[in-house]
DNA sequence: AATATACTTAACCATTTGGTTTACTATTGG
DNA sequence: CCAATAGTAAACCAAATGGTTAAGTATATT
């Protein structure tokens, strides 16, 4: 068993894996919102930071291969831009659980309503 | 700003950190989907997958540490169901960023309208 | 032409991740 | 009591992550 396939279940990490894995990082959350202002060069997106400018390079690098983010080089200088689009990937993937969240109950107390184990079989107020 | 903070950044990787996270992973958000159905044990939840059970174990692990998962022990079986709420907190981050999808032109497109940089100054048509 | 600026690339490192196998700890059923 | 079942824990491993420093490549500036 486990046909065919290289080495493990990570061949290609497909869109959402690396659109879920960019947000993962508080850094490169920092650095989205900073573009929610306007587009900036890669030097001043690193000035808020501690680390090194290649650090933030490759946090970039992960942002643009998310597609979260664009990037025009423009002379020496890359202007890097928010790519709002893209976030409406995680809201689609979202649409399947909304109402999972706009109903009052989680799933674990839907099902003490619907199999109550040991609890009184009382309706629940308050 | 930054108080003190031991080695890196990742002292304590805060909720969103872990939220994201456990989204970034395939095996992970497929267990979401099947929880949608409904709650379910472990064994069940990792018959669809190819790997070991501690694997899906751990997968369970993260989805609980990320609140995504909650956990009734019910003698040895462990019954795991969707914590649908927490996904309302990726919602709520996302809101910030809701407008730069609902307008139909990304950052880099707005400034490309702001600054023409060498491109025709002429009202974009298509 | 020479230097400074704006970045990336490369090589390296410690830690984390996602998987494995091999124990181990409950419970449940005969 | 004994065996099967449901699951975790521990030890290990290769690969990925997030950072570093040092070097390299263009483009601007003087």
């Amino acid at each position: 068993m486990t046909p065919r396939r290289s080495s493990f279940a990570r061949d290609r990490p497909e869109a959402l894996d690396r659109l879920f894995h960019a947000l993962s990082d508080r850094t490169r959350r920092r650095i989205l919102a900073r573009l929610t202002l306007g587009p900036a060069r890669v030097t001043d997106l690193a000035a808020p930071f501690r680390m090194t400018l290649p650090a933030v390079s490759k946090h970039l690098r992960i942002l643009e291969q998310a597609r979260l983010v664009s990037r025009r080089v423009e002379g020496r200088v890359h202007r890097l831009a928010l790519k709002g689009s893209t976030l409406r990937e995680v809201e689609t993937w979202l649409d399947a659980y909304r109402s999972f969240w706009s109903e009052s109950l989680d799933a674990i107390d839907r099902d003490l309503l619907d199999h109550p184990a040991r609890a009184p079989p009382r309706t629940r107020r308050l």
